[in-house]
Order: C-alpha cells, then structure tokens, then sequence
RNA sequence: GGAGUGAUGGCCGAGUUGGUCGAAGGCGCUCGCCUGCUAAGCGAGUAUACGGUUGUUAAGACCGUAUCGAGGGUUCGAAUCCCUCUCACUCCGCCA
C-alpha cells in the first residue's frame, strides 16, 4: 500500500511513477477526489461530535446541580441523528479510499530499467560453465521416470494434474535440499529458521498484498477465511503485523521451509510436464526486515545469499534484473536468479529476491521505533526464494545426468544423503 | 464436538447504581536530581491512528475526533446496559 499522505503532496510523481507500471494516472484523480470528499466529511461530523461531546458534559454538570438540562438533551437528540448519517457516509468514503488504495501497485525503484516484458529483462551476471555432454541430454522428467524416483502418473490419480509424487532417493532428495538449504542459510547467513502453518488468513494475504486482487491465484479453504499459503513468505513476513519493533531487533532474518500452493500454475499451458509449474510444491523462502536506508544493500545481500546455494551445489545460474513490465505489483526492485536446465538449453527461474520497500509493511502495520522516544515507522520488507526446491531437483537431475541414465549427487548434498554419491537405476 | 470463564494502555491490574475515563494504582521505560560507583530514594514524563491549524512539502507545537477484542443497538451521553461475531483459556470427549 502506498503513503496516502505522500500521494497528496506529490501526485504528479506518483502518476510519473505509476505510469511505468501501466496505472493510469486517472486512477490517482479518482484516488484523490475520494480522499478530499472523505476529510470534508470527516472534519464536519468530528465537529459536530465535538460539539456533542461539550454538551454533554454541560448536561452532566446541570444535572447534578439539580438544573434543568431538557433544551439541551432535545438539541442533541438532532445533532447525534446527524451524525450518525455523516458517520455513515464518512465510512463508505474511507473504505472506498483504502480499496483504491489496497488496488494501487508499489512504485518501481529509480534504478529499475523500463521494459515491456519479461523479454527485456537485462541479464546482471553469469556464473558457472554450462555442462557440455557427449550426448543429448535427456529433460528431468525422463531422468526422473527411469530412475523411479518421481511418480507423476499416480500423482494424478491421487490428486489430478499438476501434482508430483516424489519416490524413493527422490523422496530423500527433496527432503536432503530442504535440509541443507536451512542449514546454509542459518549456519551462513545468520537466518532464523522457521517452519510455519501452511494455511494463513485473510489479514495476513492482505498484509503480503496476495489480497484483495489475486484471490484466484490461491486455493482457499471452503467455508472458512482461510487460504493454503502460496509461499512461506507470508507466514514468516505476517509474524510481526501489527507490532512495533524495537530498532535494534533490525535486521530480522528468517528462514522457512514450507508447502506452496499456486492455483494458478495450471492455466497457462506451459511446463505440462516435469517439476517446473505445479500446484504444490516446497520452496525454502527467505524474508527480510530491516530499517528503510538499509533495504536495498539487503536486496543485493539476500540475493547472494540465495545464490550461494547454486554455488555450493555447482549449478550454473545467472542472474536477472526485472523491468518495469515484468516487476509484480507489490515489488519495487527485483532480480530473478535462473539455473541451466540442459534439456531445455536455456536458463529458468529458481529464485525472486524483491525489495517492497513500506509497501507490505504498510498494510501489514509492520513497524519499528529508532529509539524510545521516536515515531514508529514502517520497516522495509524483503524476501527471496533460497531456493525452490522442485526447479533445484530438476536442475540437479538434468545437469548432473550421465550417459548412462543415473544421476551423481553434487558434493555439497552427499552428507545430506547419507553418503549416497549417485541415482543409478535399482 | 459438549460445558464453562474471560477479552482494558509495553506488562500487571482497578473500574461493573451509564455522566471531566484515554481510562486509578503498580511494574517497566525515558529525562532530571541525589550518590565516590552500583543499588535504593526523590521529581517530571511516558499509547496509537486519523483530520485540522501553524510551520521552509522539515522537526515540532497546538486544536479536534476515534480507540477499553470486533461489529451493531439503546441513550443527550457507554469501558460500563442489550444483541451478534471473533479469539483465548479451563474441564470433558475424540485424536496424530
């Protein structure tokens, strides 16, 4: 959510801003003229409660002298109707400013490049050989089916499409990254390991911005205000909502493992198969609370950190800077960490680090104070894939693949496979 | 799932015949005094949000409104009365 008092003072920076986004700077008008209406009314009916509350005070006074207070009583009478007319009023305007508000995307950083699409997304760095294979490198489903170690066939009947069944040294796999990814990161990288509910409410999707506009992204709970979290972001970034934090609680670090739901990844028709674009899958998330000065040296440093594990698995990557066409709604900065996938030739997503400045905080009144005395202020928050598990499997599998179809465990992750060095065909 | 109790400021805790209650008191915290240092003691202060006025689109100051779990109702006026909801806790049942 944006600063309604900023956007007052400096709309055409905001439109300016905006505009990048695609936001129509009618938005803003609307926007504001709402807002006008909404103080107007607001300044009479705390007027006129002011007068009531004077009144009744004189009402008390005369009564407990034994005067008459009747002429009074009868004026009030009137002056309450009214009020609560304008009371009425004064909440529909407020609620329709916050709507607007909560719809209004966060403004890009400066530094962000302008762009259309995901096309024009400047690659920042590259980091590792590409492996080079003396014969055609087979994708990770076809590793995965004739080592037996994903089930995607049952995993449909069991559930339905886009949902995987890991088997066996898959099963271990999965379960060996997610471990040494919290491990890395707290033992590194000074995180906080977490390991949250996988169902959170409606304040804290409102609180990450997953709501009110991308309700249908998520798999909700029937019947109840609840939603399967699409990532542990929003657990671990709602913790503090509605709290003020003392400044030095700043930086907070903290590392979750969870489940994510994405209702959404089935309707684009892409990545039918294999462990890229699924329903459910697990993702070890890294969020970041810090004071607002300091946010985007975080940015740079959580980025690191995401990329320090493709560095200790030996899984060449590059890194991303997203455009104002790609950059989601909430975000204000954001670089995208892509592995190489063999099979595909090509580099695919396998980590978001996103600076969005107050724009959670402010919706999840998420503050700190810098000292005693201060004014709480908004924190700034971040977060970023450290890393999503499914893509790092997939990744391991075709990058690591032999001729002879079995499958070397990258170094890093053979103590976390009990010594296990291959995936060789039972 | 059944029965019951409760929800007040950073924390604890008064208030419950409706009328200076934003809310006693205590703790904590901040500043000052005192003290060789520490402790103790003394004094003052100590919520948040929003709107308005003033101000260099500052800091701040001042005025007002709201907030005693949430929403609604009664009333000239509600922390105090009524209704609905939410949450927490206790006991029983069930359960990994």
């Amino acid at each position: 959510m944006l600063d309604i008092r900023a956007i007052r003072q400096q709309p055409d920076v905001f439109k300016a801003k905006l505009q990048r986004k695609k936001v129509d700077p009618a938005e803003i008008d609307r926007l504001l003229e709402r807002d006008a209406a909404w103080r107007e009314h607001l300044a009479e009916v705390e007027r006129l409660k002011a007068l009531r509350n004077q009144t009744s005070e004189a009402i008390a006074r005369k009564k407990k002298q034994g005067e008459d207070a009747s002429e009074d009583i009868a004026r009030m009478r009137e002056v309450s109707a009214r009020i609560q007319e304008l009371d009425g009023r004064v909440r529909e305007l407020e609620a329709e400013v916050r709507d607007l508000l909560l719809a209004l995307p966060n403004v890009p950083h400066d530094s962000v490049p302008d762009g259309e699409s995901e096309d024009d997304n400047p690659v920042i760095k590259t980091w590792g050989d590409v492996p080079q294979f003396s014969f055609a490198p087979k994708p990770h489903w076809e590793i995965a089916e004739a080592l037996d170690i994903v089930d995607s066939e049952r995993a449909v009947k069991i559930t339905g499409s886009r949902f995987v069944l890991y088997k066996g040294l898959g099963a271990r796999l999965e379960r060996a990254l997610a471990n040494f990814m919290l491990d890395f990161h707290v033992e590194r990288h000074g995180y906080t390991e977490m390991f949250p509910a996988f169902i959170a409410n409606e304040e804290s999707l409102v609180g990450t911005g997953n709501l009110p506009k991308f309700g249908d992204e998520m798999f909700k709970i029937e019947g109840l205000p609840y939603y399967l979290i699409p990532t542990a972001e929003v657990p671990l970034t709602n913790y503090y909502r509605d709290e003020i934090l003392p400044a030095d609680a700043l930086p907070v670090k903290f590392a979750g493992y969870s489940a994510c739901f994405r209702s959404e990844a089935g309707s684009a028709g892409k990545d039918t198969r294999g462990l890229i674009r699924l329903h459910q899958f697990q993702k070890v998330e890294l969020v970041n609370l810090c004071l607002p000065e300091q946010s985007y040296d975080v940015l740079e440093q959580l980025t690191r950190e995401a990329e320090a594990i493709l560095e200790a698995l030996e899984l060449p990557y590059r890194r991303i800077e997203i455009c104002t066409g790609d950059l989601g709604a909430k975000d204000a900065k954001k670089y995208d960490i892509e592995v190489w996938l063999p099979a595909q030739n090509r580099y695919r997503e396998i980590s978001s680090c996103t600076n969005f400045e107050d724009y959670q905080a402010r919706r999840a009144n998420l503050r700190f104070r810098r000292d005693e005395r201060a004014k709480p202020e908004f924190v700034h928050t971040l977060n970023g894939s450290g890393l999503a598990i499914g893509r790092t499997v997939a990744a391991i599998l075709e990058n690591y693949q032999q001729e002879d179809g079995s499958v070397l465990i990258p170094r890093a992750l053979v103590p976390y496979m009990g010594g296990i060095e291959r995936i060789a065909k039972a």
